[in-house]
RNA sequence: GGGCGUGUGGCCUAGCCUGGAUAAGGCACCGGCCUUCUAAGUCGGUAACCGCGGGUUCGAAUCCCGCCACGUCCGCCA
């Protein structure tokens, strides 16, 4: 269907713009992308015709026959309402080889905004290890903070680590009170996935044992009033499993920045202030002496309006402290991005009114994403109905490891293949995942998150691996490039294609869409394999075409290794 | 009961914000292409009333209204 992208805007909308003034026209021109080989974009002349009282096409071609020269635009058309632009396919090859070869490892990176964000994700509980059902929240998180560094902006990933909920409370009582015995053994020795056993266990107390109920109560009522002793105790509980949830992020290629507890902001009082100042609104209410801002004014809905921040024992909620938490982070960057799962919807738009009520100017942008939840229903590390990224991560791997040795078995070395299993393996679990929109629900079966057929990392890879394994074996003294003589209609549409880049990160960034540089990925992949097809390469007998169809590799296989670690996905020479 | 999100060939996805020319890919299915750079590739074919019903518009998958299905939330939990 027509994709509409601001390429066509800097180059054509100048002429338009010219060409059009005198009519005075009420609305924005809009430059679409026509199907087929009809142009490069067009310009629908279909909302003039009430104004001008001509027919579309004969506004077009009078368009057409007026718009002034253009270095970037070879040819006009009118046809059918519409003008078509036919852009100069040379300067446009000569441009992006150059640009491509001489920026390399930066291209498609935009220049430097000197403005900070902090974008905030995973953050999960560290009462057990990470599970598919949220790994959406990780892979989302890390894609864009590589797509806002490569947008030019300094980046801060931040995990809000929560060291004063139920959930490490009930972890750290199941450790203090049960024995290893008491835990079903557990095949993975990590950290993480020794303890999730204590605290399943202790659930199982806490739902037919009200003293424990009451201990834990207790643990929690203790970190809310910032109890020293009790956050050191919670906190040698979690810290062992927040090392595993580090080491499988690790694993899948994401490093976070910065860990920051909720605790935090409990000890410096910050939250205290929050409570202070939002008891001073005018939609501050008490009950009970517990207080509340009533939310009906600002498009909240539902049973309940309230939103209490207050408890009657003084005590602040989650919620409260992350108002501290935000309004922490607004004072250090320019911009601030949550990942969270749509469970988080409500509050997060709470917290959102409550940050404006205190005259917060910098508010977050939310992406929330769907859950990945089993054929069954959603998972639930509580009931040890999950399945563990841990997990996932090994039987990409070794899925991976299955298929090269099916294909490469005599040619490749034992450490090759690993290597390569490796390459694949992870870049499958995170481009499968990154993909797909994060609002679309997800229902997880091994059929699938294992699928490397179609639209799957192989795919994207082993059009490298073909671009690596050409740019290998030609010669070291290729004579100088002319990217001119690069006319074929496969030639042009890759080059069109690598000239994207740019763009679409700019664009994913904005939008916050990591998704759409994944489907930009897999069409300069689909696009060089047509190359790859059409136009010999190494066995191109002139000379300087066959020089510059190296360039042109060269500046694919740069593109999509670019591409790729924006998505934190290697690129593998072999495969 | 209310809010929010999702609904596109048999299955999965893009396009929706910002309305335009034959609704674009993948899987599956059928039929071709390895004496030429890696066939994890490539070409062709079959297959869609874009959830349903209205409306706005010269034009609607896209915007507006109503309805349906699924998900999610509506705690002095996190």
């Amino acid at each position: 269907m027509i994709r509409k992208k601001t390429s066509g805007d800097l180059i054509t909308k100048p002429l338009l713009q010219n060409t059009l003034t005198p009519y005075k026209i009420p609305f924005e021109i809009r430059i679409q992308i026509p199907p087929g080989s009809l142009g490069d974009f067009a310009f629908p002349c279909f909302p003039l015709a009430p104004l001008l009282k001509k027919s579309p096409q004969q506004i077009a071609q009078d368009i057409a026959h007026t718009l002034p020269q253009s270095p970037w635009v070879k040819r006009v058309e009118a046809q059918a309402g519409y003008v078509n632009f036919f852009i100069d396919t040379n300067r446009l090859a000569v441009e992006t080889l150059f640009a491509i070869q001489k920026q390399k490892d930066t291209y498609g990176h935009l220049k430097k905004k000197n403005k900070k964000v902090i974008i905030e994700h995973t953050s999960a509980n560290p009462n057990g290890p990470l599970h598919v059902g949220r790994a959406r929240n990780p892979i989302i998180g890390d894609s864009l903070v590589r797509i806002y560094r490569a947008a030019g902006y300094n980046v801060e990933s931040q995990f809000y680590v929560d060291d004063m909920g139920k959930q490490v409370a009930i972890l750290a009582w199941g450790v203090q009170h049960l024995k290893k015995q008491d835990i079903p053994p557990t095949e993975n020795p990590k950290a993480d996935h020794q303890l999730v056993g204590f605290y399943q266990v202790a659930n199982e107390h806490l739902e037919k044992d009200a003293s424990v109920a009451d201990q834990i109560t207790d643990i929690v009522k203790k970190l809310e009033q910032g109890d020293h002793d009790t956050i050191q105790m919670i906190h040698s509980a979690y810290a062992p499993v927040l090392e595993g949830m580090k080491q499988s992020l690790s694993r899948i290629n994401i490093q976070i920045d910065s860990f920051i507890p909720e605790s935090t902001f409990v000890y410096d009082t910050s939250v205290d202030h929050v409570v202070t100042s939002l008891k001073q609104t005018p939609y501050c209410h008490e009950e009970d002496n517990a207080y509340y801002l009533d939310m009906e004014s600002f498009g909240i809905h539902g049973r309940n309006t309230k939103f209490f921040f207050l408890r009657r024992d003084g005590t602040t909620l989650y919620a409260t402290r992350d108002i501290a938490y935000h309004q922490w982070k607004a004072k250090q960057a320019d911009l601030l991005i949550d990942i969270l799962g749509e469970d988080h919807r409500l509050e997060s738009q709470q917290v959102k009114i409550a940050l404006e009520l205190l005259n917060t100017t910098i508010l977050p942008k939310v992406v929330f994403y769907a859950f990945v939840s089993l054929p069954g229903g959603k998972m639930s590390t509580r009931r040890g109905r999950v399945v563990y990224l841990d997990d996932l991560i090994d039987e990409c791997i070794e899925h991976a490891y299955e298929e090269v040795k099916k294909r490469r078995a005599g040619e490749l070395t034992e450490t090759q293949m690993r290597r390569i299993a490796e390459q694949v393996g992870l870049g499958s679990l995170r481009y499968n995942i990154i993909k797909v929109q994060p609002e679309k629900d997800i229902v997880f079966t091994w059929e699938d998150a294992l699928n490397f057929e179609g639209n799957a990392i192989p795919f994207i890879q082993y059009a490298h691996a073909r671009a690596c394994s050409i740019l290998s074996k030609k010669d070291t003294k290729e004579p100088p490039i002319d990217a001119t003589v690069l006319n074929h209609p496969s030639e042009l549409q890759l080059i069109k294609k690598l000239a994207e880049l740019p763009l679409v990160i700019d664009d994913a960034s904005n939008a916050c869409k990591p998704h759409s540089v994944a489907n930009y990925l897999y069409e300069v992949a689909s696009t060089f394999n047509q190359f790859y097809r059409d136009c010999p390469v190494l066995s191109e007998q002139n000379p300087l075409l066959r020089s510059s169809r190296l360039a042109l590799v060269s500046a694919t296989t740069i593109v999509l290794r670019n591409t790729l670690d924006i998505l934190g996905i290697s690129a593998p020479e072999e495969m």
